[in-house]
DNA sequence: GCGTTCTTGTCCATATTATGGACAGAACCA
DNA sequence: TGGTTCTGTCCATAATATGGACAAGAACGC
């Protein structure tokens, strides 16, 4: 179905926000946003400056850069109660932690982002704390978002793949590449990344989906490589899996 | 300065938003918020439906009621720190309430709303919980919202009263009675219901300002009004008075 | 059970807004 | 000092967003 007509400006804007969400506090230049929205500079500048004068944008007087203004969060107390999923995940976070011993992530998909939602820190004594909670990302860029891109019909994949283009050079990887990971999670039935977004480490994730069928969310481990050679790797993934079937289980109700 | 163009259904969405917000995890009726932006039902319809498609509202099926969507608190995660009022304010809170007994409400200015952000529960043993965090009203409609708009210029005061006006029915007010109590406000140099938010109680209210001279912020009591007798309504006053301006030295710096 | 009222939902001719090419000034860097 | 990159602005015009009119469904009252 056709997306809905007439509200054109309103897409543009949230579009820019869902940018400067990914610079979170440190914010985002504007040439930056004209580049990975590919809008124009009188567009994104006008956007952002009514953000600004409603309280949903701020401008960094010292470093010119733009960043998400205190009226979201204030909007977002209107829903306080965390989602279904991070109530289901959180005992599985707590358990494969406590099993693989590494960092554990949830991370959800949110639009054409992923967006961590929850960590739990391991007892193993080098730790890899890759991301925060927070951390938002196009989806494609990290071992999460890869599984997620599995997780769904091809198409659908290549789609996003194909809309996130502009944004992958900053994360320094590229359209082929990523769609390149997403087929070897496909057989795999989990994403995994050999160069984390931290050097030296490896991480590992598998997708989760809603009731409909829907890949919605993952979860990954983090770890320096050595700690996860290939038949470790295989102990982790089935933990993973495991793990992630009982929070679907939970979610379906 | 006229604000500036070129983003009318920018503000537009906002404006909707904000309604929402307002309903909390309710939701609001699309009449509703028709009625209280002053849009034509078709434009509402329209905004509403592409923030649908964005994931920034959702409709519930059983009441058709639209509500905030998982979206926001998500875009929210790239400003995760409290603010510096926020934080000032807690050991003043945390004073009051054992000081007075009763609870103690910390408000925000948001746009023409106010916004519940924090909330500290006395120790007499009934008391007076006639809002939540995350409690959004236009202002003027609570003691809090009465005494920012006090601490204000007249003539803004009366613009923000005008730009609610058509939401005061719902909250069994109107523009001349909030007026009035913005006159009293100014003269007592603090706000007060004699008729709280609940029927029985009453509330004070003492405004927080910026260090640029805005009035951004309200701490209010509220109590069942035999608590609140006109020495003991002096008493609470200055001590309320008293804890601001502490507060407003914080923020400072 | 029927009539009335109120609500949500949709269409599309047209009014109005949002756009972006062109230009200017500031900041940065070699 | 000059070149490059960035932010900021203008306004003629292209394109979007609008809302009056209408339809259908739900809720309510008798």
């Amino acid at each position: 179905m056709e997306p809905r007509q007439g509200a054109q400006a309103i897409r543009r804007a949230l579009a820019v926000l869902r940018i400067l969400a990914a610079g979170r506090e440190d914010g985002v230049p504007l040439a930056e946003v004209v580049r990975t929205t590919g809008l124009t500079r009188p567009t994104v500048h006008r956007i952002i400056h009514v953000l600004i004068e409603e309280g949903i944008v701020e401008r960094h007087e010292r470093t010119s850069r733009y960043a998400i203004g205190n009226q979201v969060p204030e909007l977002a107390l209107a829903r306080p109660r965390p989602s279904r999923l991070l109530i289901a995940a959180n005992p599985s976070l707590q358990r494969a932690s406590a099993a693989i011993g590494d960092t554990l992530f949830l991370t959800v998909r949110t639009g054409n982002d992923t967006l961590c939602v929850d960590r739990r820190i391991g007892i193993y004594p080098i730790q890899v704390l890759s991301i925060e909670v927070g951390a938002r990302r196009p989806l494609g860029v990290s071992s999460a978002g890869v599984a997620i891109l599995a997780a769904m019909p091809a198409q659908e994949a290549r789609k996003i793949v194909a809309a996130n283009e502009k944004r992958f050079e900053a994360y320094r990887t590229d359209v082929a590449t990523v769609l390149g990971e997403v087929t070897a999670a496909r057989r795999l039935g989990y994403g995994m990344r050999e160069i984390g977004l931290v050097q030296g480490t490896k991480s590992i994730s598998t997708w989760i989906k809603t009731p409909d069928g829907q890949p919605a969310a993952a979860m990954t481990v983090s770890a320096v490589r050595t700690r996860l050679g290939p038949r470790r790797e295989q102990e982790v993934a089935e933990i993973l899996l495991r793990e992630a079937r009982i929070i679907e289980q939970a979610i379906g109700g």
